[in-house]
DNA sequence: CAGTGGTCTAGACCACTGG
DNA sequence: CAGTGGTCTAGACCACTGG
């Protein structure tokens, strides 16, 4: 069944063995190695092929499960779930880029417009900056396999991450770049949801007909110390994505 | 600092420790023995009370992380988290009713459809019953100042509330009904969001234009013991209503 | 330094699935 | 029935935190 089970771990990594692991198996998974509906080998055969103990091989599929990359099956086995372009907008928060490649969708971003503009209005009062201060204005194209999905129109106060246009954006998370090359940690974003219909210039960004459902998301992002940071409006593909909450009371 | 830690485990239920505890410990969180950004005994320090092993402790803390309700700080402990305003309103999602009713809105509820009906398929799986087994249908309008906002299809398994087309369903929230007259929890839900566009039969209930934008939304409602309870599928007026979340990492 | 959560071991018994 | 994931034990060593 699972002749040559292509799975290593090196013990002797700072790296924790169940990461090693769910690393691989993400691999495995993307590459179609394990293909979709596919089952895994059973927990047991895998500690066994490693040396590892089953704990260590249960941590590891359970952060598989929790991102939706796997299904359990008591009795049965473990599976690989269906892909979807779900955001999981709930007690998890991600930017996009990083949604989607937890969901082992290649996801690639073009940078259409970058500029410079003056705060004003709106802008001023949700940046929470001065009239006329700086803002970075930011449009990009979310692709996922090649297919554009969502239009995105950042804006961001200058001060913050002065010289943000000349660092690689290209295929890059935003918040990323925020945390690697400013030190700022984006911890916090209020979103608001809308359904709408495309209009002209959104339907051809996202190859759509014009009047094709949409998602329009307003986002407001802020900074560990309560700063805000990025404010955005998204627009996606209404019947290509799903938007996954969980709610408790 | 725990002096009277009235956390207790039955090693002989049938229902598994690491949920008991989890249980009690989010019990301990909304009654406010544990407070709002408090610390929680140390993970070996409830082992010891309990008289239970360590892996049974961290599987309890973890579920009540994953919902977002605890956070660990290696080195320092596990603390309660911030609960934030705008999350209550995506718990308080939960019934349409009550989300009216909190924003002082006269909401109201027309019933348009009661069936029984043999589940199968789809319906079979996500209400975790027989092939063949009886599924209430209900086709419901909600208002707002008698306009038309929510068309509900709800499905729930007969067997946990018989009789339910007898009681009073008009003006009044589903989730109630069961809580009052079945003494049922309704504790957690899944709900997925998709942008569409009406149809002719939705348009015409909910009183827009055919292709209107709207959300569509499924949804999979949990009784406190895990048993799904309703299976349902919504449709609103896109741009009548936002859906507002606040994500945190 | 003592205390905390993070990781890991090497077992065990169980309920459930499917043939 | 054999095989699977679900739960659980009783330890262990570690990195990190704060005083």
């Amino acid at each position: 069944m699972f002749p040559e089970l292509a799975l290593e771990v090196d013990k002797d990594s700072p790296i924790p063995t169940y990461y090693q692991l769910k690393e691989q198996l993400a691999l495995l998974i993307r590459n179609g190695t394990f293909p979709i509906g596919g089952q895994l080998p059973p927990e047991t055969l895998i500690c066994k092929r490693l040396g590892i103990s089953r704990g260590t091989v249960r941590q590891a599929i359970n952060a598989l499960v929790i991102e939706g990359r796997l299904k359990r099956a008591r009795g049965r086995g473990t599976f690989v779930t269906e892909p979807s372009v779900a955001l999981h907008l709930v007690q998890r928060f991600t930017s996009l880029a990083e949604d989607m490649q937890a969901q082992s969708l290649p996801f690639t971003t073009d940078v259409r417009v970058k500029k410079v503009i003056a705060a004003r209005g709106r802008l001023e009062a949700k940046l929470d900056v001065q009239l006329g201060e700086s803002v970075f204005y930011l449009e990009r194209v979310g692709k996922v396999e090649s297919q554009p999905f969502v239009l995105a129109f950042s804006y961001l106060p200058a001060s913050l991450c002065p010289g943000l246009f000349e660092k690689e954006l290209t295929n890059r998370s935003l918040y990323s770049v925020l945390e690697q090359e400013y030190g700022l940690q984006v911890t916090r974003a209020l979103r608001t949801l809308e359904a709408t219909n495309a209009d002209g210039y959104e339907a051809d960004q996202l190859h759509v007909e014009t009047g094709s459902p949409i998602h329009f998301m307003h986002s407001l992002a802020y900074l560990d110390d309560g700063r805000p940071v990025e404010y955005s409006r998204l627009r996606f593909k209404g019947d290509q994505s799903r938007i996954t909450l969980e709610v408790t009371r």
